[in-house]
DNA sequence: TCCTTCTATGCAACTCGTTGCATAGACAAG
DNA sequence: CTTGTCTATGCAACGAGTTGCATAGAAGGA
């Protein structure tokens, strides 16, 4: 049920639409936890009507009306009380380490253009992080002061930071070990 | 479907049964893919019903009697079909970073022992990973020779290493900063 | 002898997550 | 004037993953 608890703490940071809390998903809540629409607005139903949200219809203009969730007293009492019991160490669950063990029984050559793509991906997301480390936090724009909620988001953010740049130096070390293997002992 | 690429690519390496995939699934295959048990044995059956898999039934000493699954020709065509297939970089889930960012509305501080315990997990993966290094890779005693299989696999390897590397020394970050809003600002 | 642990397989029920589709008004480009 | 994009919400069906339970023989310790 983690996905009700990234929401709770998403809209204790700022109330918001379904809508609005799937594109933070795509945003800074998605650097740690990834969710689609579908699934927000059904979760979003399920958690007014257990008494843990509060719904405000808002007329727009030159916009469809929106369905403002924010945080109830049992939601926050929720939270807390998630807050203080443990979680499991999570596990990775990474599909490009499965293509790579995987080559050995195909074309590891073939793997080279996948592998390249993949750390593209992950150049493309760390540059993402890093310029909205400097808009946020680092910068001399950066917004004042850093009160406790944005200093843990910075501390989150630099965990983003420093997973793409560990990827990133994986992905060169396993394209050169393809490349090892794909020239000085072909056919092995 | 990843589950079944993992299956396919654990059985090419070593044929087994399912409970001998579940152990795999605790160690080496789970450094990047995890699964229960019971989620291999109805995956299993069905791979064998589509026809990717073989079994074989073995009598053993001592032991119940096992089915023995290996890959058939269809089931080495579909993985070798999907390794040359694009797949989407990977997302990370991390509950403790929700947990963090929630601190905020709730006591930073009580979260220390929280993130202490996932740092030790983390420490204690490392260790196993790196003795799993030593014994089978860099280690005097490492068999030889070191084929494509098995380079790959240590590429694998070196990919969990350098992320439980980056966790504890991202884990360590988030305990300084912590102290840092326990101590210096209390109260904001 | 009984209790626990290990090997070995499986069912049933449930929740979580994904994919495809549908609706609908506003706005911009061609 | 049609097509496409953006905001905004949602249903239905399916597949993936978790949890709890059940069975059963063999081995080892209290």
């Amino acid at each position: 049920m983690a996905l009700e608890h990234a929401i709770l703490v998403s809209l204790l940071e700022k109330p918001g639409s379904g809508y609005e809390l799937a594109r933070r998903f795509e945003r800074s809540i998605g650097y740690f936890w990834t969710a689609t629409h579908q699934q927000i607005y059904r979760v979003l139903k399920r958690m007014e009507s257990d008494g843990l949200l509060e719904v405000r219809e808002v007329a727009q203009q030159g916009r469809p009306d929106k369905k403002e969730y924010s945080v109830a007293g049992p939601g926050r009492a929720a939270l807390s009380r998630w807050l203080h019991e443990p979680v499991e160490p999570e596990s990775i669950r990474h599909e490009l380490a499965v293509k790579i063990r995987g080559a050995a029984f195909d074309d590891p050559a073939g793997l080279v253009s996948e592998v390249e793509r993949h750390r593209k991906a992950h150049a493309d997301r760390l540059a993402h992080y890093l310029s909205g480390e400097r808009r946020d936090f680092t910068g001399p724009e950066a917004p004042l002061p850093l009160d406790a909620g944005r200093e843990l988001q910075h501390a989150v953010l630099r965990g983003g930071i420093a997973y793409e740049r560990m990827t990133i130096a994986w992905l060169d070390d396993v394209l050169a070990t393809l490349h090892r293997l794909g020239t000085a002992r072909p056919g092995i």
